[in-house]
DNA sequence: TAGGCCATCTGGTCCT
DNA sequence: AGGACCAGATGGCCTA
Protein backbone atom coordinates (compact mmCIF):
# COMPACT_ATOMS: atom_id res chain seq x y z
CA UNK A 1 0.00 0.00 0.00
CA UNK A 2 1.29 3.46 -1.11
CA UNK A 3 1.51 5.50 2.14
CA UNK A 4 3.77 8.67 0.53
CA UNK A 5 1.29 11.41 1.24
CA UNK A 6 0.66 10.16 4.91
CA UNK A 7 2.01 13.85 5.93
CA UNK A 8 -0.61 15.33 4.21
CA UNK A 9 -2.82 13.59 6.72
CA UNK A 10 -0.96 14.29 9.82
CA UNK A 11 -0.42 18.13 9.86
CA UNK A 12 -1.08 21.45 8.14
CA UNK A 13 2.63 21.89 8.17
CA UNK A 14 3.10 19.76 5.08
CA UNK A 15 3.61 21.05 1.42
CA UNK A 16 6.02 20.67 -1.52
CA UNK A 17 8.66 22.73 0.01
CA UNK A 18 8.65 20.76 3.57
CA UNK A 19 8.62 18.18 1.17
CA UNK A 20 11.81 19.15 -0.65
CA UNK A 21 13.63 19.68 2.52
CA UNK A 22 12.66 16.50 3.51
CA UNK A 23 14.10 15.14 0.47
CA UNK A 24 17.50 16.47 1.11
CA UNK A 25 17.06 15.08 4.27
CA UNK A 26 15.77 11.61 3.30
CA UNK A 27 13.13 12.16 5.74
CA UNK A 28 10.48 12.57 4.13
CA UNK A 29 7.82 10.88 6.04
CA UNK A 30 8.31 13.77 9.17
CA UNK A 31 5.93 17.15 8.69
CA UNK A 32 7.44 17.65 11.85
CA UNK A 33 11.14 18.09 10.91
CA UNK A 34 12.34 21.39 11.81
CA UNK A 35 13.45 21.95 8.19
CA UNK A 36 9.76 22.58 7.27
CA UNK A 37 9.53 26.12 6.09
CA UNK A 38 5.58 26.25 6.32
CA UNK A 39 4.09 29.56 7.71
CA UNK A 40 1.76 27.23 9.76
CA UNK A 41 4.56 25.77 11.62
CA UNK A 42 5.72 28.98 12.78
CA UNK A 43 8.39 29.73 10.18
CA UNK A 44 7.62 32.00 7.03
CA UNK A 45 7.47 29.87 3.32
CA UNK A 46 10.09 30.21 0.81
CA UNK A 47 7.58 30.97 -1.67
CA UNK A 48 8.48 34.26 -4.05
CA UNK A 49 5.18 36.28 -3.52
CA UNK A 50 2.61 36.44 -1.06
CA UNK A 51 0.26 35.06 -3.01
CA UNK A 52 2.18 32.22 -3.55
CA UNK A 53 2.65 31.93 0.17
CA UNK A 54 -1.18 32.18 0.85
CA UNK A 55 -1.82 29.22 -1.73
CA UNK A 56 1.47 27.30 -1.43
CA UNK A 57 0.37 25.00 0.80
CA UNK A 58 -2.57 23.08 -1.47
CA UNK A 59 -2.16 20.62 -4.08
CA UNK A 60 -0.53 17.08 -3.12
CA UNK A 61 2.82 16.91 -1.55
CA UNK A 62 5.01 13.66 -2.67
CA UNK A 63 8.09 12.22 -0.95
CA UNK A 64 10.36 9.51 -2.62
CA UNK A 65 13.38 10.63 -0.85
CA UNK A 66 15.45 10.17 -3.77
CA UNK A 67 15.35 13.40 -5.25
CA UNK A 68 18.56 15.45 -5.53
CA UNK A 69 19.21 18.95 -5.36
CA UNK A 70 19.57 19.25 -8.87
CA UNK A 71 16.48 17.18 -9.36
CA UNK A 72 14.50 19.82 -6.94
CA UNK A 73 15.85 22.85 -8.43
CA UNK A 74 14.19 21.56 -11.59
CA UNK A 75 10.58 20.31 -10.45
CA UNK A 76 10.53 23.99 -8.48
CA UNK A 77 11.19 25.68 -11.55
CA UNK A 78 8.58 23.92 -13.68
CA UNK A 79 6.09 23.83 -10.51
CA UNK A 80 7.16 27.99 -11.07
CA UNK A 81 5.93 27.63 -14.56
CA UNK A 82 3.50 25.54 -14.69
CA UNK A 83 1.53 28.08 -11.90
CA UNK A 84 2.51 30.90 -14.50
CA UNK A 85 0.84 28.54 -17.19
CA UNK A 86 -1.74 28.08 -15.25
CA UNK A 87 -2.75 31.83 -14.51
CA UNK A 88 -2.03 33.08 -17.94
CA UNK A 89 -4.94 30.42 -18.62
CA UNK A 90 -6.90 31.63 -16.06
CA UNK A 91 -6.32 35.46 -17.14
CA UNK A 92 -7.28 34.17 -20.77
CA UNK A 93 -10.40 33.37 -19.10
CA UNK A 94 -11.15 36.46 -17.30
CA UNK A 95 -10.89 38.12 -20.67
CA UNK A 96 -13.25 36.16 -21.83
CA UNK A 97 -15.28 36.86 -18.94
CA UNK A 98 -14.85 40.49 -19.81
CA UNK A 99 -16.55 40.68 -23.17
CA UNK A 100 -19.76 38.08 -22.08
CA UNK A 101 -22.49 39.67 -21.04
CA UNK A 102 -22.53 40.47 -17.63
CA UNK A 103 -25.24 39.71 -14.57
CA UNK A 104 -26.04 42.04 -12.55
CA UNK A 105 -25.61 39.75 -9.30
CA UNK A 106 -22.07 39.74 -10.00
CA UNK A 107 -21.61 36.02 -10.01
CA UNK A 108 -18.58 35.42 -11.21
CA UNK A 109 -18.70 32.49 -14.43
CA UNK A 110 -16.89 28.94 -13.34
CA UNK A 111 -14.72 28.24 -15.99
CA UNK A 112 -16.58 25.27 -17.34
CA UNK A 113 -19.52 28.33 -17.45
CA UNK A 114 -17.45 31.11 -19.35
CA UNK A 115 -16.61 28.19 -21.72
CA UNK A 116 -20.12 27.07 -22.55
CA UNK A 117 -21.56 30.13 -22.79
CA UNK A 118 -18.74 31.97 -24.63
CA UNK A 119 -19.74 28.80 -26.93
CA UNK A 120 -23.48 29.22 -27.36
CA UNK A 121 -22.26 32.86 -27.47
CA UNK A 122 -20.70 33.08 -30.44
CA UNK A 123 -22.98 30.83 -32.10
CA UNK A 124 -25.85 32.59 -30.91
CA UNK A 125 -24.18 36.11 -32.46
CA UNK A 126 -23.16 34.40 -35.73
CA UNK A 127 -26.67 33.36 -35.81
CA UNK A 128 -28.22 36.80 -35.35
CA UNK A 129 -25.59 37.67 -38.37
CA UNK A 130 -27.22 34.65 -40.91
CA UNK A 131 -30.50 35.94 -40.09
CA UNK A 132 -29.84 39.24 -40.59
CA UNK A 133 -28.19 38.84 -44.04
CA UNK A 134 -31.65 36.87 -44.80
CA UNK A 135 -33.89 39.89 -44.26
CA UNK A 136 -34.94 42.02 -46.87
CA UNK A 137 -32.82 45.07 -46.94
CA UNK A 138 -35.73 47.39 -46.26
CA UNK A 139 -37.19 45.77 -43.60
CA UNK A 140 -37.87 48.15 -40.90
CA UNK A 141 -38.58 44.80 -38.52
CA UNK A 142 -36.80 46.13 -34.88
CA UNK A 143 -35.47 42.71 -33.73
CA UNK A 144 -32.71 41.66 -35.45
CA UNK A 145 -30.80 40.63 -32.42
CA UNK A 146 -31.88 36.54 -31.20
CA UNK A 147 -33.84 37.64 -28.10
CA UNK A 148 -30.92 35.57 -26.20
CA UNK A 149 -28.46 38.26 -27.83
CA UNK A 150 -30.83 41.13 -27.55
CA UNK A 151 -31.15 40.03 -23.24
CA UNK A 152 -27.47 39.53 -22.85
CA UNK A 153 -26.64 42.92 -24.38
CA UNK A 154 -28.95 44.86 -23.98
CA UNK A 155 -31.60 44.29 -21.39
CA UNK A 156 -30.73 46.54 -17.95
CA UNK A 157 -30.62 44.36 -15.24
CA UNK A 158 -30.88 40.59 -16.59
CA UNK A 159 -29.95 37.71 -14.01
CA UNK A 160 -29.81 34.08 -14.08
CA UNK A 161 -32.97 33.64 -12.41
CA UNK A 162 -35.18 36.32 -14.24
CA UNK A 163 -34.52 35.48 -17.85
CA UNK A 164 -35.22 32.44 -19.69
CA UNK A 165 -35.22 31.65 -23.74
CA UNK A 166 -38.46 31.24 -25.33
CA UNK A 167 -39.23 27.43 -25.62
CA UNK A 168 -41.86 26.96 -27.87
CA UNK A 169 -41.27 24.81 -30.97
CA UNK A 170 -39.00 22.09 -31.37
CA UNK A 171 -37.04 21.67 -35.08
CA UNK A 172 -33.71 23.72 -35.94
CA UNK A 173 -33.74 23.81 -39.26
CA UNK A 174 -31.53 27.13 -39.35
CA UNK A 175 -29.25 25.88 -37.22
CA UNK A 176 -25.66 24.57 -37.84
CA UNK A 177 -25.42 20.83 -38.80
CA UNK A 178 -23.39 20.58 -35.15
CA UNK A 179 -26.57 21.86 -33.54
CA UNK A 180 -28.39 19.06 -34.37
CA UNK A 181 -25.93 16.58 -33.96
CA UNK A 182 -23.23 17.13 -32.19
CA UNK A 183 -23.77 17.09 -28.18
CA UNK A 184 -21.75 20.04 -27.19
CA UNK A 185 -23.92 21.68 -29.92
CA UNK A 186 -24.65 24.75 -27.97
CA UNK A 187 -28.50 25.65 -28.93
CA UNK A 188 -31.44 24.95 -31.32
CA UNK A 189 -33.23 27.48 -32.79
CA UNK A 190 -37.09 27.26 -33.15
CA UNK A 191 -38.93 28.71 -36.88
CA UNK A 192 -38.88 32.15 -35.37
CA UNK A 193 -35.25 31.93 -34.93
CA UNK A 194 -35.23 31.75 -31.14
CA UNK A 195 -32.97 29.88 -29.58
CA UNK A 196 -34.37 27.26 -27.15
CA UNK A 197 -34.01 27.28 -23.80
CA UNK A 198 -33.90 23.53 -22.89
CA UNK A 199 -31.36 23.01 -24.94
CA UNK A 200 -29.14 25.98 -24.23
CA UNK A 201 -30.15 25.31 -20.49
CA UNK A 202 -28.34 22.18 -20.91
CA UNK A 203 -24.90 23.19 -22.42
CA UNK A 204 -25.21 26.22 -19.41
CA UNK A 205 -25.64 26.14 -16.09
CA UNK A 206 -27.52 29.47 -16.14
CA UNK A 207 -30.13 30.95 -19.30
CA UNK A 208 -28.63 34.31 -20.14
CA UNK A 209 -31.67 35.60 -22.00
CA UNK A 210 -35.49 38.16 -22.08
CA UNK A 211 -38.90 37.25 -20.52
C1' DT B 1 -21.55 18.47 6.32
C1' DA B 2 -21.34 17.16 1.50
C1' DG B 3 -20.37 18.71 -2.90
C1' DG B 4 -18.54 21.97 -6.24
C1' DC B 5 -14.88 24.76 -7.62
C1' DC B 6 -10.33 26.06 -7.47
C1' DA B 7 -5.07 26.39 -6.94
C1' DT B 8 -1.23 23.86 -6.68
C1' DC B 9 2.04 20.05 -7.00
C1' DT B 10 3.64 16.23 -9.52
C1' DG B 11 5.21 12.96 -12.96
C1' DG B 12 4.62 11.54 -17.60
C1' DT B 13 4.71 12.64 -22.48
C1' DC B 14 5.59 15.32 -26.47
C1' DC B 15 7.98 18.90 -28.83
C1' DT B 16 11.78 22.10 -30.04
C1' DA C 1 18.06 18.89 -22.23
C1' DG C 2 14.58 21.75 -21.13
C1' DG C 3 10.05 23.68 -21.74
C1' DA C 4 5.03 23.08 -22.70
C1' DC C 5 1.17 20.50 -22.01
C1' DC C 6 -1.65 17.32 -19.66
C1' DA C 7 -4.12 14.62 -16.21
C1' DG C 8 -4.28 12.85 -11.59
C1' DA C 9 -4.16 13.89 -6.76
C1' DT C 10 -4.89 16.72 -2.85
C1' DG C 11 -6.39 20.26 0.40
C1' DG C 12 -8.70 24.82 1.04
C1' DC C 13 -12.71 27.67 0.52
C1' DC C 14 -17.49 28.45 -0.15
C1' DT C 15 -22.34 27.44 -0.39
C1' DA C 16 -26.72 24.92 -0.03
Amino acid sequence: METVYSDMDTSSCDYSFTHTDDEDSGSSLHPASPSSPSSSCGKPPASPTELQQKKRRRGRARNDGTVHVVKKNRRMKANDRERNRMHNLNDALDSLRSVLPAFPDDTKLTKIETLRFAHNYIWALSETIRIADQRPSKSRDPPLLLPGLSCMVDTPSPSRDSCSWPSSASSSSSSPSYCNSDPSSPAAMDDYGYLQTDVVYSYTKFVPTIY
